[in-house]
RNA sequence: GGGUUCGUAGCCUAGCCUGGUAGGGCGAUGGUCUCCAAAACCAUCGAUCGUCGGUUCAAAUCCGAUCGGGCCCA
């Protein structure tokens, strides 16, 4: 693989993604800065996650805030496969789901999809999937969605709801679709080739504009749904696509739930975190002091700047000091390292209570068949 | 229902024909080096060879059964 090949799929991601050639190859749109203006001249705010281009791309966002402007709302969806615990870079969509819930006063639906790993990992079983999608419930609650404008779907739960809606994709989508779109092979089983149109109900569940902010190696899933919105007299879903986050590990590759070193979970204690950074933190420094001190460091590819822009320091004028101070060798790797622990571990201690109380509120936020 | 193929450490895999209780790669861990990380180098851990039984002085290796996965045909 030469060094301007990436690869993005919803199964795999690999190598330096170019993101300007992946809208590109996706055939998404930009976020541009005049769509950027017009988001913070509706909400009052601009997002750090979107003047940073964490969120850098969308399909049809500008015209759900058409709608919006003529007084129709939309609702907000997203979701998570429950294979594993949740980490730091899975709270990136739904923390910025949170501040479009809160802007924009609407409706959000969050679906675990319980079924498609138990399908996907053969060493899950039902149970271990159910117990996984209860534990990412706590964090997704956690982050404080508005209770009464929020349900979770768990689709081995809710599948009762889901059905119908998911029939009426299941009838559009013929087998060489989700062959070409997911890769899909003799060998695959028969609950993930349906599975793409238990994904896409949640799109249809109310009879409104839905926006899906997401990862956006997830994208394909949509595209699919987007295609067969009209057959159905539906309105396509909207997204907006953030940038895949780095594994502490390095660039090239999204943070995976399965890889314990190269992760930072919600449940990490702060002797946890700090030991992951200092030991496992890809840094863009240089071989020793006195070079770093004379060349200064790369904060471009150095994980511990990548997580404070985009996640752990919203503060523009302090991470523009911390990027100036690297790049100019001031700070040495060891004190950026430190920054980002006190900032994670500041963070998760709040994230953790939160997560606590949770436990009592878990049961308004499920979703009720009717 | 018929056929076929596979099952060896967390993952991939050699060995099976020609029996003598396993070898490699990746990963992991530790060390050197570095302000850290990475890279590089050094070292270490890790496998009752799917399960049960049979043959044999001796079975991952041969035989039987069984469980599990894949594919083809019906």
């Amino acid at each position: 693989m030469s060094a301007d090949d990436f690869i993005v799929t919803p199964w795999h991601v690999e190598g330096d993604i170019d993101y300007d050639k992946l809208i590109k190859q996706f055939g998404t749109e930009k976020i541009s800065s005049e769509l950027l203006e017009r988001i913070k001249g509706i909400t009052g705010q601009d997002h750090f996650m979107l003047r940073r281009g964490i969120f850098f791309s969308h399909r049809e966002l500008n015209i759900i805030l058409d709608e919006y402007e003529k007084g129709n709302k939309f609702f907000l969806y997203t979701g998570r496969g429950p294979s594993g615990h949740t980490h730091i870079g899975h709270l990136v969509p739904w923390m910025f789901a949170k501040w479009l819930q809160e802007k924009f006063d609407v409706n959000m639906y969050f679906q675990l999809t319980d079924d498609e790993k138990f399908y996907s990992k053969p060493n899950l079983t039902l149970e271990d999937t159910k117990k996984f999608a209860y534990e990412n419930a706590l964090d997704f609650i956690a982050l404080g969605f508005n209770p009464e404008k929020t349900k979770i779907i768990i689709n081995t739960r809710n599948i009762q709801t889901l059905y119908p809606i998911a029939a009426q994709v299941a009838k559009k989508i013929n087998f060489s679709n989700t062959k070409a779109t997911f890769g899909f092979t003799n060998e695959t089983n028969l609950g993930m080739i349906f599975y793409t149109s238990l994904q896409s109900a949640p799109c249809f569940i109310e009879d409104k504009p839905v926006l899906i902010p997401l990862g956006v190696d997830q994208d394909p899933h949509f595209r699919l749904t987007r295609d067969i919105a009209p057959k159905i007299g539906k309105q396509k879903p909207a997204l907006i696509h953030n940038i895949m986050i780095p594994s502490l590990e390095g660039p090239g590759g999204k943070m995976s739930a399965s890889d314990e070193k190269s992760t930072i979970y919600t449940t990490d204690s702060p002797a946890e975190v700090k030991k992951k950074i200092n030991k496992h933190a890809f840094s863009g420094g240089q071989l020793d002091i006195e070079q770093h001190r004379k060349l200064g460091g790369n904060p471009d590819i150095d994980v511990s700047y990548q997580y404070l822009r985009i996640f752990f320091e919203p503060n523009d004028d302090k991470l523009k000091t911390i990027y100036e101070d690297y790049k100019s060798g001031k700070l040495l790797s060891g004190e950026l390292k430190a920054i980002l622990i006190e900032k994670i571990n500041a963070f998760l201690a709040i994230h953790q209570e939160n997560r606590e109380k949770a436990k009592n509120q878990i049961d308004q936020f499920l979703f009720e068949n009717k």
